[in-house]
DNA sequence: CCATCCGTGGCTCTCTTACG
DNA sequence: CGTAAGAGAGCCACGGATGG
């Protein structure tokens, strides 16, 4: 606010000169709606004497705010008592504020006690309506008016509604202030004036006269202008001179994108940098009133530099020569911050990060809107609370002591689907135990393995196993629920689980060791990835004679996730070592049949139906040949014979590119992790925050650490900065 | 005169801390 | 150990200021 806290002298006042003990805020009249209060009495009274300092007696103020009063109270068409009893009341209250102010320094109960009595008091009605006033008043909407001012004091004259009122009660207050502000202004400016007369005329007698005729009351701000402008005055007579430059470090920060952009990075709050601008401002010598600083000014110039380098980031990536380039995705259960319906509620995020050549880059971290994705999160919240009950017991649990898996139904002599899974299963991951350690991606790769053949009880090395404490569950949703469960239900005799969960983790175990494990380790290979999941999808087909519920759901599932066997990626399964070569001889056939006609693209798989019967070669469609090629596959083995493709250099170089094609989510990961960064800071609103997302992760790669030799040379992104603050000015 | 900008108040929410 | 209070956050609406 513009008035100064340095005028202690004069009519400009502070709030806090007009603060009075117990009453608060001084009011220069009655408020014309209502039937003034106690308390409104009383604080007009005492602004009349103590604020004003005009001389006035305690009696002269009163007698004013009586006159004033009977006006209220005749527009209200209430009859009145005598004047002269209303002077005796308001007196008296005057007195009785006065000795309890005297007293004030006192700790005693009878002192609170009379506080508190007094302070409730100045909430209701100063009452001077004449003691037959209910049997006077003719109309009946005063009477109600009448009494409920003397009750609630909810109605307004006029019919005005309390918001109304309110806003009505601000903008006069705005108005008073405004009022004074121009006052001084117009001070000001006379000041100016005069200055300007008196370097003219040499004489500064005039200028006092008229500041006199305008205002009597001097004070030191008001002085010193005339000073600060005779500078002004004596520099314009040669400008573009001494001219001291102006520093705008004020307006250059707020029109900085990279500023802004900095900002989103380090988790900055708007109000804290409307502070810290401020402070920087000030030891750059700049006076902070004259620019725009507010934290509503910081947070739409943050969101305008947000959008716009948004927009450029996205541009350029748009606009950069394209190559091979794969996305990749991954999803975590976090708190919904961008809901406002359901700000608790847990959601799917799913971070997509396209990564190729020389190339990272997020292109969005989405909200999984389906009903399945949501109704995941839940379940997925439920074992969270699960997943922490056993965290704090797993001190007391004895790890030797494990108990794997014992479903009556794997070992059913009458169906050895089941015996059939387990047995791949456990060979396939004690192969992938045995191989060399660099295939496992990851730790947590490698104790998911470990874990499965625990629970397919099947002993993992010679020692007894040590369990990893349970820690956080920053993993991927996936991964973090094989964890938890199969670890829960390892221990399930030391921890108390009821059955329904027993059930359901019996459920969940079963086929996630037998099935979901055996799938998610080999999903990195991408050439396998077609031949892979074309296996899993069947082998959840046959599943659902154990379970039904479960096989439909995962099968629904995956129905939405086969990429790899679309018809863009199914050439993949060319390159597979799994595939055998009569099948890669029948997708070449295929292949040549369907032609090459890129127009028709599919990335999705529509038709699902029979999928489980059909071989990979059923799936080739027109755009297969043309997305290999168009990755840059020399596809001139395709007319060979697939047996002695292994000979052929094409085939072999075709081979390392496609293997070369991650799809292990180490990006979309560290995505997350951005995610989970924000999740609950700097924005609430869906859109901000995926802009924030592209902004901070733009910072990053430019910004990657903070050495010196970095920060002078790093790329600042937006030109805009300097048309920005020169279309201010 | 109108469009746009700016600052403030107010709302709701979360997180921390002090207190009983 | 639970709870109330307070601080701090984002965001929206509103009204005044301002500049073309």
């Amino acid at each position: 606010m513009a008035s100064s806290t340095t005028d202690n002298s004069g009519c400009v006042t502070t709030r806090s000169m007009s603060e009075l003990w117990l009453i608060g805020q001084t009011e220069p009249c009655l408020p014309q709606n209502v039937l003034p209060t106690y308390g409104q009495v009383l604080r007009t009274v005492l602004h009349n004497t103590k604020i004003l300092k005009k001389q006035k007696t305690i009696s002269y103020s009163v007698q004013q705010t009586v006159d004033d009063l009977l006006r209220i109270w005749s527009n209200a068409r209430v009859p009145v008592a005598l004047r002269q009893n209303i002077v005796t009341k308001m007196n008296a209250l005057v007195d009785e504020y006065n000795l309890l102010k005297k007293n004030k320094g006192r700790c005693s109960a009878t002192q609170s006690d009379r506080e508190t009595v007094f302070k409730n008091k100045l909430s209701i009605i100063f009452d001077i309506a004449d003691k037959d006033a209910d049997r006077m008043i003719k109309i009946e909407e005063d009477r109600i008016f009448l009494t409920d001012q003397r009750g609630p004091r909810l109605m307004k004259m006029a019919g005005i509604d309390k918001n109304l009122t309110r806003q009505e009660e601000r903008s006069r207050q705005r108005k008073e202030a405004e009022y004074e502000r121009r006052k001084r202004e117009q001070t000001r400016k006379a000041g100016e004036a005069s200055v300007t007369v008196s370097t003219w005329q040499e004489s500064g007698s005039e200028s006092n006269d008229s500041m006199d005729s305008l205002d009597t009351d001097h004070d030191d701000y008001e002085i010193e202008i005339p000073v600060y402008y005779k500078k002004q005055v004596a520099d314009s007579l040669r400008p573009h001179e001494n001219e001291p430059k102006k520093p705008r470090i004020l307006q250059t920060m707020l029109n900085s994108s990279d500023v802004s952009s900095t900002l989103d990075r380090i988790n900055l709050s708007d109000r804290k940098f409307t502070v810290l601008a401020a402070a920087i401002a000030r030891a750059n010598g700049e006076d902070v009133g004259t620019g725009s600083l507010s934290r509503s000014t910081v947070h739409r110039k943050r969101s305008l530099h947000r959008s716009m380098i948004e927009t450029d980031v996205r541009e350029e990536f748009r606009t950069r020569s394209k190559s091979v380039a794969v996305i990749h995705w991954d999803g975590k259960i976090m708190e919904n911050s961008t809901d406002k319906n359901n700000p608790k509620a847990a959601t799917d995020r799913l971070a997509v990060v396209v990564s190729g050549l020389e190339l990272e880059k997020m292109l969005g971290i989405i909200k999984i809107p389906s009903g399945t994705g949501e109704a995941q999160a839940h379940a997925t919240m439920q074992l969270l609370l699960l997943w922490e009950r056993f965290k704090k017991a797993w001190p007391n649990i004895d790890q030797t002591v494990y108990r794997p898996l014992d479903d009556p139904r794997v070992d059913d002599p009458s169906d050895p689907f089941l015996q059939e899974l387990k047995h791949a299963t456990v060979s396939f991951l004690q192969n992938m135990l045995l191989a060399k350690s660099g295939y496992m991606p990851r730790e947590d790769y490698r104790e998911v393995t470990e874990l499965c053949l625990l629970i397919l009880n099947t002993s993992v090395c010679d020692q007894p196993y040590s369990f990893r404490a349970p820690g956080a569950y920053h993993l991927a949703r996936w991964m973090a629920k094989l964890n938890y469960s199969f670890k829960i239900y390892l221990f399930r005799d030391q921890f108390k689980v009821t059955p329904k969960e027993l059930k359901s983790l019996r459920e969940f175990c079963l086929f996630a060791s037998l099935i979901y494990v055996k799938a998610w380790i080999a999903a990195p290979v991408t050439c396998d990835a077609a031949t892979n999941d074309l296996v899993l999808f069947r082998e959840i087909c046959q599943y659902a004679r154990i379970n039904k519920a479960v096989a439909d759901a995962a099968r629904q599932k995956l129905e939405k996730h086969l990429w790899y066997i679309s018809p863009e990626l199914i050439s993949f399964a060319l390159f597979s070592e799994k595939v055998p070569v009569s099948e890669k001889r029948s997708i070449v056939r295929a292949m040549s049949q369907a032609g090459d006609d890129w127009s028709d693209r599919a990335i999705k798989l529509e038709d699902c139906t029979d999928l489980a019967v059909k071989e990979l070669h059923a799936l080739v469609a027109a755009s297969s040949t043309s997305a290999l090629r168009s990755i840059g596959i020399d596809i001139s083995f395709l007319h060979v014979d697939p047996e002695t493709w292994n000979d052929l250099p094409a085939y072999v170089q075709a081979k390392s590119v496609i293997g070369a094609i991650k799809v292990v989510n180490d990006s979309a990961e560290r995505s997350v992790a951005l995610m989970n960064t924000f999740n609950k800071s700097i924005t609430k609103s869906e859109t901000e925050m995926q802009t924030l997302l592209q902004v901070v992760e733009d910072n990053r790669k430019r910004i990657p650490d903070s050495q010196k030799s970095t920060l002078t040379s790093y790329k600042t992104r937006g030109s805009a900065d300097s048309a920005g603050s020169s279309t201010r000015t």
